[in-house]
DNA sequence: TGACTTTAGTTACAATTTGCTACTAATTAA
DNA sequence: TTAATTAGTAGCAAATTGTAACTAAAGTCA
């Protein structure tokens, strides 16, 4: 395949997943070498429709679909791939926590089919064009975080408000304030309560909410000019 | 050309190209038929950097260097594109109004080389893939304003406020109030007074500006939820 | 039992931001 | 001079946001 790659001149798709663990952003690679490791990848058929290839290669790489996937964008230019192509398209997607479950470090258990989740902080050794790729995913998530349900796509059906807050903490790698998130929350008309309640050991239970968005109009805002200088 | 990538199953790249005139927003074409009309688009050489491509893509086709671009995505499938390519590379740039002058409703003329500027609500003809690309075009243009100095690099180098908002007003699509996008502005310290006015016939003459960002900090605002109900 | 700790969830208030009306200023046209 | 037109500003009411301080419900441990 990578031969008939580095010949045709075609493309590939490629992905990063990424996934919750233990209060971490986990990132799924396969192992490809001593210490380099590769991100997901494809050369798909022409004519398939690059969400679709991704989506195939997602749950190829897990066993599970992806909760949330989107298009990042083109790679290409002089920074290397593993498979010689010339252009590659990055996808970024996420699923939930319990997709990693049983995966060690050394890779190879269940849930990641031949595939290893690795902590976002301890990660290294990708090709240079994969490693634009994962700082590009990092970015994308952080940016469309208020405008595509990410985190509630990351979380089980049902979930708590913390364990929600506690999700966007991660993915935005900052700490949010806990009534001002319930707040704007709340203004959006995003989750409904259910009528269950977990008590998570110690501290006062908490009750389980599930995603169900009502619709609502889109606010007119005046221009915000979040530009900076360079 | 257009067989070798046939042949090939190599990529293209593809430019959407917008400029303001006369209160319109237009985007550059090339005539291809009777009835229809095709981005700009060319066929790389692989080790090519992507984005060096459209910059030149777009030189070529203008004569000028364009203010601002940025890759939108990737677009395949079984979408058709007039080269026959698998994928193609969307980019989205803008150029200021100066680009267009001469050009005509029948094209040809300077500043348009072999291409023809068409006003956005009159374009019809392109070929699936590139109609797509067209959407996602306006769509990152609207998305990206605040944090990109779009607006800006498509206005000459001093300009009246009202200038300013209206290009905002047109990449937009919708109005805005004045004296909010004045405070706006201010507090962003994004421009600065020159000590020159322009009278522009009647009433009273408006203060030119320069874009000079000032280094600030970015602010550490909440999450927002501006995602919609399905 | 009862004080202490921990986590969930709410309230209230000050500070800031935003939308908007209504103003003043400077110019051309008649 | 007066009206019309565009530029620019002031000020206020309403909405949004940041934050501290509160109440509530559980477990822990002497």
């Amino acid at each position: 395949m990578t031969a008939a790659v580095r010949r045709g001149g075609s493309y590939t798709v490629d992905l990063v997943l990424l996934a919750p663990r233990a209060g971490q952003l986990m990132v799924l690679v396969r192992r490809d070498g001593a210490r380099s490791v590769a991100l997901p990848w494809v050369a798909p058929r022409a004519t398939e429709a690059l969400a679709q290839t991704a989506r195939v290669l997602a749950r190829g790489a897990t066993g599970v679909d992806a909760g949330w996937l989107e298009q990042l964008c083109a790679f290409g230019g002089a920074e290397r791939h593993p498979s010689g192509a010339a252009v590659s398209v990055g996808f970024v997607g996420v699923v939930g926590a319990s997709a990693t479950d049983g995966a060690t470090a050394k890779g190879g258990a269940r849930g990641a089919k031949g595939g290893e989740w690795v902590a976002l902080a301890d990660l290294a050794g990708l090709a240079p064009r994969q490693a634009a790729m994962m700082e590009a995913a990092i970015d994308a998530v952080r940016g469309r975080l208020d405008h595509s349900p990410i985190a509630f796509k990351l979380l089980p059906a049902t979930f708590t408000l913390s364990e929600l807050q506690g999700t966007y903490e991660l993915l935005l790698g900052r700490r949010l304030h806990k009534a001002s998130f319930r707040r704007s929350l709340q203004a959006a008309y995003l989750v409904e309560p259910t009528d269950e309640w977990r008590s998570e050991g110690r501290g006062r239970p908490a009750q389980l909410y599930r995603y169900a968005p009502r619709k609502r109009r889109s606010s007119r805002r005046g221009v915000r000019f979040e530009l900076l200088a360079t």
